[in-house]
DNA sequence: CTGGAACCTTGACCCAAATCAAATGCCACA
DNA sequence: TGTGGCATTTGATTTGGGTCAAGGTTCCAG
């Protein structure tokens, strides 16, 4: 019924425009789903973390190219059995609607980022989102000095966040000289507290409840 | 069971955080759902048009604040009732996942039009979707010489576009001076050659099926 | 330990869009 | 047929982030 795949860092699960007999699970590591203009330009348009959902019920085509943006674990679940099992059990369905609302809402959030906040609010958000992913799968809130896994390089953040890989250096290098965040390695973002990188991020809601 | 209701251009259907004890289907005109950050940014996260959906199933609260930016007309449903509808009839709910399932999918060409696209290909893209919405409640693919009618403000275009008014306003002299469009009042937008505008919006699909 | 490639940072310069500031056009209504 | 109040256009100037171009790190393979 169901099954594992592994992807490594960097990996292609599939491209927009391919045919997709499966839908899944995020078990482990992050993935991104992209858009591209002709030119190249490319806009990250989804961010799946564990937990979330692969796939769209109803289409076998991907509307997306998917990358592991790190090592990946999908636990994966072939397309017909599952829409069958969407139809005769109201309750999944009725969770699936759930949590694509759920990303919808993300999604809102993530244009307001995109329309109206600078760089540097960008960067925080982020950060801010990143950390709340962390707390939530450990059910607490995040809060004082904490830690931050960055699954993503700084090209795929700047596809996340419509800037340029130089920009969100910068703006990290700026963070980092003002003291919201301290940088071990490139990949791990210590941040001695958090209501500072909340205030940065021109975001004032209090991540709703833990659910 | 269901009602109608009546807003004028520029009238606050629901404000965000609002108890909302209904549901509704977008009847005629136009509205937008809208975000703001604490200093006053506004960035439009919707854009409801004939046939589309507003409000959450399971949640009474307005996440969003929903402005009419045309004359509305909205067929409203009590929650309770319609909830109940929902679980007795997994039809309707499938149907809703589909729509819900749509909205992402326009949510996430709005990331890549706000990330990535220039001022001017953000102007020809809001007007192709326009153009595209218009044929599609007459059953027709958009082509040729087509008229649209603005359901916006330049400012509320602005908000949908994350740009400033003044930048709409010479964005679209820019493309009425290039002979991309024609205006005709302030309101209606005649557009000598569709595919002409389809390549200005840097976007190359062909817009799919007509479902 | 060492070489090299991938990833990241920093600097100099530029440009698209924001900001600030007037005009101008367009109705609705007296 | 004005006239007041918006919405819109246009102009001048500023600026945040992009672009182009070097360097510096990190980390793994050998």
């Amino acid at each position: 019924m169901k099954f594992y795949r592994r992807y490594e860092a960097g990996q292609v699960v599939v491209w927009a425009g391919d045919r997709m007999d499966f839908v899944a699970s995020v078990v482990a590591g992050m993935a991104g789903l992209t858009q591209q203009l002709e030119d190249g330009r490319t806009q990250m348009v989804g961010l799946l973390l564990p937990s979330d959902f692969l796939g769209r019920p109803g289409r076998d085509m991907a509307a997306y190219t998917v990358t592991a943006t790190s090592d990946l674990v999908l636990c994966c679940f072939r397309r017909k059995p599952f829409e069958k099992l969407l139809i005769d059990n109201p309750r999944i369905a009725s969770r699936l609607l759930e949590m694509t609302l759920d990303e919808l809402d993300a999604a809102r959030d993530w244009l307001l980022l995109l329309g109206r906040k600078s760089a540097r609010e960008k960067i925080a958000s982020l950060l801010v989102i990143l950390a709340r992913r962390e707390a939530a799968l450990i059910k607490r809130r995040p809060e004082g000095r904490i830690t931050i896994e960055l699954p993503l390089t700084r090209e795929a953040m700047a596809d996340y966040l419509g800037l340029t890989l130089e920009t969100v250096s910068r703006q990290m290098s700026a963070l980092k000289r003002e003291g919201v965040i301290e940088l071990d390695g490139k990949r791990r973002v210590i941040v001695p507290s958090f209501v500072r990188l909340v205030t940065e991020s021109g975001d004032d809601s209090d991540g709703g409840p833990l659910s």
